[in-house]
DNA sequence: CCATGTGAAAACTTTCACAGCG
DNA sequence: CGCTGTGAAAGTTTTCACATGG
């Protein structure tokens, strides 16, 4: 996916890191922390100070040469840039199991201007309920719902043989987005944004990051120990 | 984080790669595909087929020149490269509302070898119970348990405001890696890889490629209109 | 003839170095 | 004097081009 602002091109690994920011500055909000420096932000991130500033640089967030930034400042003009203000980003989820239910019952998402409107199942006992105060509809009236509410994203927690009809229906109903949680990779009109997270697949990633950083602690711990006999 | 396999160094990207393609062979592997060309799975991921070659020669996978790679020795391939087969990765989760009950109850974890055997929460009306079959311990315990189940990975689901004091419980007791669902940074030792995934942050990055996608789909339509008005 | 495997080029990202301002 | 802002260098990743083998 090839992402701009303005005319400049921004790599997702920016996106990720300006969502880290955000996060971290709603933690010095809370602090009650004015403001921050570039080199306390990349302390706070693990990453160089440098990489801040060009970060912010690039979308045009400036700073106070000699103190830094102003933290409620920095914070509301990347809430703008991730669309916050002009109106809430309406969701719907598809699948209400357990990690659907958990997403719509955890209110963290609607502080960032996001809202759950509508839920879908194919779970006849589960069709006509609520979870918390969105109603649960068939997957049958999607289209119908999604048009009529002006659902802008579609979050989908269905298993993984479902997820290629249930990403064809929501492109159908002119989604804008979908955030997929099911382990498959779909396929949608490159107009469609789609990001997925696969909970396993950041299990695999963990264990691989957790073998190679024991391998180079065992490579250092034999570098040391060859080392000291060597005197 | 700087992770190598070998002598060569790793990017994240190429690992979350990795397991993008596991899981694509998962598919094919179950569709009885027999083999698979990097075209073909570039295809699917969304990426060039150099990139998928270039991938698998890093980690020394070969296929067949004329007809491509060989669907389950690739798929048994990769699996050794993120940590299968030797012993199973024991988890725990600490914090049992509504995502650490999602998240253990969902059993795809378990198909990559990843194994629950304990959860930990603060509410006394949860400690003593179980989630499916996994005993819900105090946090006080956290410690004792961890180190007599020799359990290597630790699972976050706490509020941002106690994912602190967890990281720091976490890795007093040894625990060999985190994976972090609370929506705060954590610091932790060098030596202990921690994953974050912030269910939020996912959502503000899917407006902003949202608002990226729809502001180029706007400007190709703008340049469509002002080449017809030039003719 | 097909698709892999791989040096080398191109593109991109990060770090460096330092000028510039409060 | 401290910290930002930014061109340019260094480093990394991706793409290209093509030799190689079934």
């Amino acid at each position: 996916m090839k992402t701009t602002y303005g005319k400049k091109y921004i790599s997702m690994a920016t996106v990720s890191r300006m969502a880290t920011y955000l996060q971290c500055l709603t933690y010095l909000e809370h602090q009650h922390t004015s403001t921050v420096s570039s080199h306390e932000l990349a302390a706070l991130l693990g990453v160089t100070p440098e990489q801040v500033r060009q970060d912010f640089s690039t979308f045009g967030l400036v700073g106070k040469r000699g103190s830094g930034y102003d933290v409620v400042r920095l914070k509301t003009e990347i809430e703008l840039i991730f669309g916050r203000g002009v109106d809430r980003w309406k969701c719907c989820i598809v699948g209400a199991g357990s990690l659907g239910t958990a997403l719509v019952s955890s209110h963290m998402v609607q502080k960032w201007g996001f809202k759950y409107a509508a839920a879908f199942d194919t779970d006849p006992r589960k069709i006509g309920t609520h979870i918390g105060r969105i109603p649960v509809y068939a997957v049958e009236d999607l289209k119908d719902v999604i048009r009529r509410e002006h659902i802008a994203i579609g979050v989908m927690t269905v298993p993984a043989s479902s997820a290629r009809k249930v990403a064809d229906l929501l492109c159908e109903a002119g989604i804008r987005g979908i955030l997929n949680f099911a382990p498959r990779v779909i396929k949608v009109p490159a107009s469609i944004p789609v990001l997925s997270v696969d909970l396993s697949q950041e299990f695999l990633k963990l264990a691989f990051y957790i073998q190679s950083a024991e391998q180079r602690a065992r490579e250092q711990q034999a570098q040391i120990e060859a080392t000291s006999h060597g005197e």
